[in-house]
DNA sequence: ACCTGAACACCGTTCAAGT
DNA sequence: ACCTGAACACCGTTCAAGT
């Protein structure tokens, strides 16, 4: 009896198959989960296969890592594109958007923005992603300035406490710091929206925020 | 020739020793080089030795958390100290504390609250050294409440924030996500500053935080 | 150009055995 | 009670060889 001859030798399009893989996986199993030689399994090739598109883990991870900033920035785009001229509503959903991230695929936030990949500034492509991410913030920000509905004072600087508002409390959330005693008497959405409520200057518009 | 007998058999105070390696190897080598193995062969015994001490690897990695917890909880400890009935003063000197960790030993400060612990839960030590720290930090927003140097609303709720705020920034800046047209122009200080503003109803005293 | 299979060094964990 | 040494399954990485 002859080997059948599994489909063909090559993939056809295994360095995209094995982010996506490894994405599943991290949903699933979690960071510690996320090994090169199930995310070779996963995609039908041997362990070595994958060292035909990355040098290493590490490279696999940058790919896994500028794939989610770029969900992060479409999402955040679609979140925003309804409000045209509008800068408050725009800041309160993307600021959303990023916190739904976070909270809907805790490894995937974890991989892009908590140091699992090492050296980020070797990998062009997370550098350039993330640097258009936060230009937009920063735009959002003058946009709320010159309307005032946020402080003056540099706007880079704004931004970056924005982000770190944002992203400290889904980090929390995600690691279960937040202690129980808070988190039963007020919902995730107070929590932002108090947050939220210490930058701008005039109430936070709560009927956006799905869920 | 006789083997000499090297020192003894028996350790003395392995746990301990074992918790202390961990905390070394993470300075010099990160989360990544932290194994068991080698936390064994620094602290002179064989591979299997810690397993006598501790279930597993996570809860090595539990025992290193805590400490880490227990030093920050020192630290806050001692920059509030010299700020009796000034709770502004302590409110900036505790966040300082707080900075000044993640930012002086990062990768202790990851184990402790990014994740590498992955069900904190488990470890009672772990939760009580967190809790104190949590009912700490509210304790000092009620005071700032009383005195007009915080708006009002549940402390507990604004106590995240504060936390989440600084948690976000020193994160960012850790895993050199803040880009350098931001941290060549405006320093870590004036952007922890900026960011404390956004909650205080008065100007924020810059003269405590050192460096 | 893309993939396989064997090999190597290293890791976490277990367990029978030694002191 | 505390530690060792051998063993096992798994991992990242390399490399000669196959298609």
């Amino acid at each position: 009896m002859p080997v059948m001859p599994k489909k063909s030798y090559h993939h056809g399009d295994l360095k995209n198959s094995l982010v996506k893989a490894g994405i599943g996986i991290l949903a699933r199993e979690g960071v510690s989960g996320l090994t090169l030689r199930k995310v070779a399994r996963k995609s039908g090739v041997s362990h070595a296969a994958p060292y035909a598109h990355f040098s290493d883990k590490q490279a696999l991870i940058a790919a896994i890592s500028t794939e989610g900033f770029k969900r992060l920035y479409e999402a955040m785009d679609s979140a925003i594109e309804p409000y045209a001229d509008r800068p408050l509503e725009q800041l309160i959903a993307g600021a959303w958007a990023y916190v739904q991230f976070g909270l809907n695929d805790p490894d995937h936030f974890k991989v892009t923005f908590s140091g699992v990949l090492e050296k980020e500034k070797d990998y062009p492509a997370f550098v350039e992603i993330s640097r258009r991410t936060f230009d937009r913030v920063v735009s959002m920000v003058e946009a709320c300035q010159r309307a005032n509905i946020l402080r003056g004072g540099p706007p880079e600087v704004l931004a970056v406490n924005i982000w770190g508002q944002l992203h400290g409390l889904v980090s929390l959330l995600i690691e279960g710091q937040i202690s129980h005693k808070v988190l039963d008497k007020y919902s995730t959405k107070e929590i932002f929206v108090t947050a939220l409520s210490q930058f701008t200057l005039v109430p936070v518009p709560t009927d956006i925020l799905s869920i």
